[in-house]
DNA sequence: GTCTATAGATAGATAGAC
DNA sequence: GTCTATCTATCTATAGAC
């Protein structure tokens, strides 16, 4: 997504042709990059993680990736922008696309499906992110909060309209609520088989749980 | 927990004060790695912990934690097993505390207070498993899974026992609850702040939400 | 039981050829 | 853009003094 500017502006003006195709080629190898070092991510970790194994996995030498990355720092802060990203644009699409006058509680209900679906459909930038966010230095951190930020203000909004208009339970803390809720589709990532069920089939069954309870009658 | 055999077994005949006193000085130091290693696991990963930075927090030098623990595999691993067994020695204990007559649906609510307290008073020690686990190479795995299936056994006859009681709808798949149950208690170690309220009124919450749901009336 | 010193391995990053 | 070669740092673990 960040692109290296000082290469990118180089040689802006000639040689379009020649300059599209190489920035495409360019594009490619950092996604390469950038898929096989989610996986080991999400796998070993990110300190066990080594950039001879990130080469390896993306076909090239160690040295190589310097190219395209100053640092194995950058790789891991775009992976875990990345992954937040595609959450949150999914979440939005959802949201939006039911229009202004929708009910909170199907707008919560389909935050909860775009959640999931961003969340598995990028699970290995996405569990990369969940396992190896609070371990890393507090730089790279810093660096992911705001997007985080943004993203869990608008859960709030969106629990917040839903316990005004009663779909929520008014004897509920929305700050537990709202850890709960992320938590608990987060941690989904641990667990789901892309084999044993659809995630719109698991989204229908963790939104059974989520608004009407274990209990019977409900 | 687990001790070394071929140095207790030592001098067990001769001098019986001067070695008890002696053993409970290794476990005091034993712990003391252990309680600084886990709070660097937690917060570090192990990868990135170093045997210089366990060895300062426990107030001695890299070598000397050699004594002690054989390896750095040694001391995670420890920690791993320690970490399942004080949650399930405290589930446990509150289930059998209510006697074999109890109804199935009080039994899971006081195994959720109970993996809620001992996952919350032994924090460090579990968040260290939780945030490393999946990453560990798979021989360290490997030593923890025996405690963690019969753990997870325990949670699935509970559930089971539930549902057929009536206490659970009928509809939930079990091993997506167990997994989602859980998962969701697991994570409240990434966002619990002891100073924010009790562990037992976040359990309430918690139980509120899985049991009844968060719709109003239900 | 803890120390100091160090062996041996391997990491991230850089330089310069092509 | 990718390669090989390598610098420098730092790691786990061990050896032997005390």
């Amino acid at each position: 997504m960040r692109e290296p500017e000082s290469r990118k502006t180089a040689k802006a003006v000639q040689e379009p042709n020649k300059r599209r195709k190489a920035a495409s080629q360019e594009h490619v190898t950092r996604r390469k990059i950038l898929d096989a070092a989610s996986d080991l991510f999400r796998d070993k970790g990110y300190a066990s993680t080594t950039l001879r194994q990130i080469a390896d996995a993306a076909g090239m030498q160690a040295g190589s990736v310097y190219y395209h990355f100053e640092s194995k720092d950058a790789i891991v802060s775009e992976i875990l922008d990345l992954g937040i990203t595609y959450v949150f644009d999914e979440v939005k699409r959802r949201v939006e696309k039911l229009g202004p006058g929708a009910e909170p509680k199907a707008r919560l209900e389909v935050a909860i499906d775009g959640h999931l679906s961003g969340l598995l459909s990028h699970e290995s930038f996405l569990s990369a992110n969940i396992r190896n966010y609070g371990q890393l230095p507090e730089d790279l951190r810093k660096k992911n909060v705001p997007l985080r930020r943004a993203y869990v203000g608008y859960w709030d909004a969106l629990l917040l309209e839903a316990q005004k208009a009663g779909a929520i339970r008014a004897d509920l803390d929305l700050k537990i609520l709202r850890l709960f809720t992320i938590g608990s589709l987060n941690w989904t990532v641990e667990w789901h088989k892309p084999d044993k069920g659809s995630i719109e089939e698991l989204s229908m069954q963790i939104k059974s749980i989520l608004f009407d309870g274990i209990s019977p009658v409900g």
